[in-house]
DNA sequence: TCTAATTTTTAGGTTTACCTAAAATATTTT
DNA sequence: AAAATATTTTAGGTAAACCTAAAAATTAGA
């Protein structure tokens, strides 16, 4: 198995686990790696040799102690170069995906550090998600209102702070769930609404009252 | 064939013919690469298939033009990366080559030409070999008098000015052939003779007599 | 020139990462 | 709880990139 195909396992993994921490089936990673769930057996079997996963037959899989640094480790190279391309070489935030695709499987642990160095050490990647440190530690819940939030500032919603079942279904109704990503383009002085634009498709006001509760 | 094994072969082959116009042999492209000659045969083969090169079984092998155009572009990834490393990231430069080895296989022309732009259209690696432009031309032989090198440059020699036997076995008992890279440590006022380190190992002075001729 | 040495290719084998199709297991529904 | 459905694994196959060992072609030397 050769590193970077590890990598992208363990990532998938990471990221189902972190969904729902009972496990990644394999089906799941399957669609995630754009791959047959046949080819994930396979693949599953051998990291469960190597202690990356704990794995039984038939059942969801978790990542050891290992299996996780190997993952947050190709995480935090993913968001360093991910910065990389936008503050350095002047990307736009949704252009950079495949290219830090590929940057990182470059396995130079100094370079990732060098890297991270000459970037100001930063603790968020140009989508607002956290990039985990050399220990694979990384800020959890980085939550803020989304009334605090800057202006053309990128935000991922994590929580909302009232759950009376109208308010959740005009969120919903509005496509506002949780994981949404919202960049706040405008912030209207006269009735305080804010104009955000969300997941990079669609725009639309959202009321002072609304944003105060994101 | 993957892009990247392509890659290295076209920029083996590139390297041969640079040395031997008439073509790069089998054996010698296994000893680049570190594999059998059995391998490279093989390899060779499909290279043809896709008109990457010229061949006929038991000759030497050339490039055409679309595989000159590939190793070329290669190499200037190779070496922007380099420069990179050694300007931003502030490696020295005998320890970039395997970084720059696994950058050189991103494949997205447009970040090889942003970050030609971030790092200044440079026109030398730190290592002083010309980086071919966006249309494989690079600088040819960029050659300049010792005594004009700038402090702290490192050259690499390609000529000497004067050929009498006893100034050629006198370099050459200095290690002072052609290739040899030189890095100009100091210069000495007095006599202006020059400090210089040679392939990174031995230093010593020269005298303005013998630097003027290099 | 013709034999010996060298170089290159072919033949046949391994491993990795994928695949499809079928079998095994788990889950859901009635 | 049994049957139907869905998921996962196994079995068997392919292609790429390597390998070793043997065969073929080329080159060099006596």
């Amino acid at each position: 198995m050769t590193n970077s195909i590890w990598e992208n396992y363990l990532k998938a993994i990471y990221k189902l686990t972190s969904k729902n921490p009972d496990g990644g089936f394999t089906n799941d990673i399957a669609f995630e790696l754009n791959v047959k769930p046949s080819s994930v057996s396979e693949v599953l079997k051998k990291l469960a040799e190597n202690s990356f996963i704990n794995y039984t037959k038939y059942k969801a899989v978790t990542l050891t102690d290992t299996g996780k640094q190997i993952a947050l480790k190709t995480i935090r190279k993913h968001r360093l170069w991910e910065v990389f391309l936008v503050e350095k070489l002047g990307y736009k935030w949704d252009e950079i995906h495949p290219m830090a695709e590929e940057l990182e499987h470059i396995h130079f642990d100094d370079l990732t550090e060098r890297l991270a160095i000459f970037l100001g050490n930063p603790q968020f990647d140009p989508h607002g998600d956290p990039i985990p440190d050399e220990n694979g530690k990384m800020v959890v819940n980085k939550s803020i209102k989304l009334t605090a939030v800057h202006l053309n500032e990128t935000v991922v919603m994590i929580g909302i702070d009232h759950d009376s079942p109208a308010f959740l279904r005009h969120l919903n109704k509005l496509g506002l769930i949780l994981g949404t990503r919202l960049t706040i383009l405008e912030m209207v002085e006269f009735d305080k609404s804010i104009l955000v634009r969300v997941n990079e498709e669609n725009e639309f006001y959202l009321s002072a009252e609304i944003a105060s509760n994101i």
